[in-house]
DNA sequence: AAACAACTGTTGCATATGCAACGAAAAGGA
DNA sequence: TCCTTTTCGTTGCATATGCAACAGTTGTTT
């Protein structure tokens, strides 16, 4: 227990609640599940009530596809939430199937516990409230990101999107990428061998210049 | 006055608090503002701590470009939110400048007195909280949808994920669809002429139908 | 009726992209 | 060190896509 406390600290849902997160946890009437490898969590058209922290392990979410197959939306990985969209939107039943890829460990809050502040009215409260909103409202923007990212019809304005960003974020015109050429051929959605082409060609045409995750925008 | 509850009470960041609106407004400290054609709302790098309702006029929210160009992220019609999700997430500048595109009136209700709820603790705050949760949330699976529909790498695919995803809302495999061809092009993020080719092949393979804005999975 | 504009489908063409395959370089293990 | 695996760039090729232009349709205005 005092194990979870400390995975706990750790996560922006409960930023700035460090001291009282027992007493918190209690008031939330919190509950803690452990699933074995290839458990299923949340089956599509089920409800989804509660957001889920996973404290260890890792979970996939998976979306059935209008051909009936299923295709991985994310990996959840430790210390992460998942389902609290689902969960704020109040929809009735989950559009996704959710199982654990390992043997896993999660907290469950229920949103209503969340939403109504405690009899006691504990101050705290409030702060796991902003908290909720400010993880919402960071994802919203990260995705929002994205969606411009894909929404750019070449690879090549793909790339200077993304290259962008990550300067903005840097605040310099050179950094280091967190992708190999792999995982940024997924993260832009487009093939590999025409990543690395398009990556040449703005290379020499003296856009950008880069040496393995190296990047410079000129 | 009575004209600014008559539209608020049709929007979901209200729903369920119709009669008490008045009250909670006081309570919360809102602010209305008339803005003219062209006035700048907010500008790059200026904080944004208020979520802005639109009463009448619109909007437009512009980001500047990695090359200094700007380009038109969305319009914000009246009754819809704005800022919500950079406010909510407490970022301290504005990366988008926003706009009127037209005379407009806005109510801008600051985050802080949202989440602490009041003094005199009135309960429709819990249910102003909730509704804010809910707002972002929905946006939130909105978005992550239209992800999905753009990491398709081709248009055919495209346009499958598409009209699947309104079949579903619908309930129906045969549905009208919101959009002109053009629109949809837009919405897809792929040309129009493109669009209309793969719309003929695919229904020439006998995988869909369709006539004019009415549509048919097979 | 005539003229005009908006919307949609079609086509030709240059180019971009996905796919598969190959080889070099780097990383890791035995 | 040697061998294996992974990563990355490159290339050939078939296909898809963006772009531009044109035509038919519809609805609106003059």
């Amino acid at each position: 227990m005092p194990n979870t406390l400390e995975i706990l600290k750790k996560i922006k849902l409960f930023n700035g609640i460090n001291e009282n997160l027992e007493v918190l946890l209690q008031c939330l009437g919190s509950e803690e599940k452990r699933y074995s490898k290839n458990d299923v969590l949340i089956l599509t058209g089920s409800p989804i009530l509660s957001v889920g922290v996973l404290l260890s392990g890792e979970l996939q979410i998976i979306q059935n596809d209008y051909l009936g197959n299923s295709n991985l939306l994310t990996t959840v990985h430790s210390g992460h939430l998942f389902g609290e969209a689902f969960a704020c939107a109040g929809i009735s039943e989950s559009p996704v199937t959710i199982i654990s890829k390992t043997d896993s460990h999660v907290l469950y809050l229920g949103v209503d516990r969340i939403v109504n502040t405690c009899p006691s009215s504990c101050q705290f409260h409030t702060q796991l409230i902003e908290n909720l909103l400010k993880v919402l409202a960071r994802k919203n923007i990260l995705l929002n990101d994205k969606n411009q990212l894909l929404s750019q019809r070449t690879t090549k304005n793909k790339i200077l999107s993304f290259l962008s960003l990550q300067s903005e974020k840097k605040g310099t015109s050179q950094f280091e990428i967190p992708f190999s050429r792999n995982e940024l051929a997924d993260f832009l959605c487009v093939d590999r061998s025409a990543l690395s082409r398009s990556l040449s060609q703005l290379q020499k045409d003296g856009i950008i210049q880069y040496e393995k995750n190296q990047f410079t925008l000129l």
